[in-house]
DNA sequence: AATGATGTTGCAAATGCCTTTCATTTGCAA
DNA sequence: TTGCAAATGAAAGGCATTTGCAACATCATT
């Protein structure tokens, strides 16, 4: 009738969320289109983008934006996990928060917001990062 | 002798920076833009990022990013808080985590880190764009 | 299987946030 | 007050992401 009813299962859309949901880690856009095109050449750059936004609307995969300049997809999984970035070499490791789901109560109780994503994500220097600052 | 030695206070930095104190609340670069320009008309876009990426480096404000097209600033305050933001209209409240410094030790024994920076966002929605939702 | 209605795609052009370039102006130390 | 490095404004550039549109799939119906 109207809306998300008429929804169709493309090649392409199969081939994104296929390479999204293999892929542990996290992917960028382009990252994502690169791997695309060497299944499917002809496969453009706009797709890549509208698959993404689509997925992101039915929940599929999170959207991520640690790195100022671009944002990262990742399939969703069950368990909520969250992230350290390296400011000296991109690294970026996961990590799960015991005190998520209290945090988000707290916070609910405190607002009158109803939440449904809590993000928590840190910044510092890897073992590798800080030895060689030290060294200069 | 080199660096941030040579740095200059210019009347536009002194206007910007005084914008960025005042306003409580978070200003994108574009409203800091608009406010600036009521005060001093001749002043451009340009320097409004050169001064915000200035003010970054030097601590003197905190960059957000809960908006997936643009980042968002803040003069930096003594209490650390954190943000929710409503999916509806897009209001940011602010709240303080307690959990934030466990958290940190936490992470940073599990991953070898050292960590300057924790940011908990959560995303939702406010009261009153539950009821205009439930209204449809 | 052929048809048709409508959702999707590829491509190119456009957008939007932000950065850079460069000629000119300004702050500040001597 | 002069000289020079740092900062500015204006315009051009860069890059991730979006959009308009004609050609093309998908899927429910014949």
């Amino acid at each position: 009738m109207q809306g998300l009813s008429g929804q169709r299962i493309t090649s392409q859309r199969r081939l994104l969320l296929d390479l999204l949901q293999q892929s542990e880690g996290h992917l960028d856009a382009d990252e994502l289109y690169r791997r695309a095109k060497e299944r499917e050449p002809r496969i453009s750059l706009s797709t890549v983008y509208r698959s993404l936004r689509l997925f992101k609307e039915l929940g599929l995969i999170e959207e991520r934006h640690f790195i100022e300049e671009h944002h990262h997809y990742e399939a969703r999984s069950e368990t909520e996990h969250h992230h350290v970035v390296c400011r000296g070499c991109g690294k970026v490791i996961e990590f799960e928060c015991p005190f998520a789901s209290k945090m988000k109560e707290d916070v609910s109780r405190q607002t009158g917001f109803e939440i449904f994503d809590v993000e928590v994500s840190m910044k510092g220097y890897c073992e590798r990062c800080r030895q060689e600052r030290e060294g200069d």
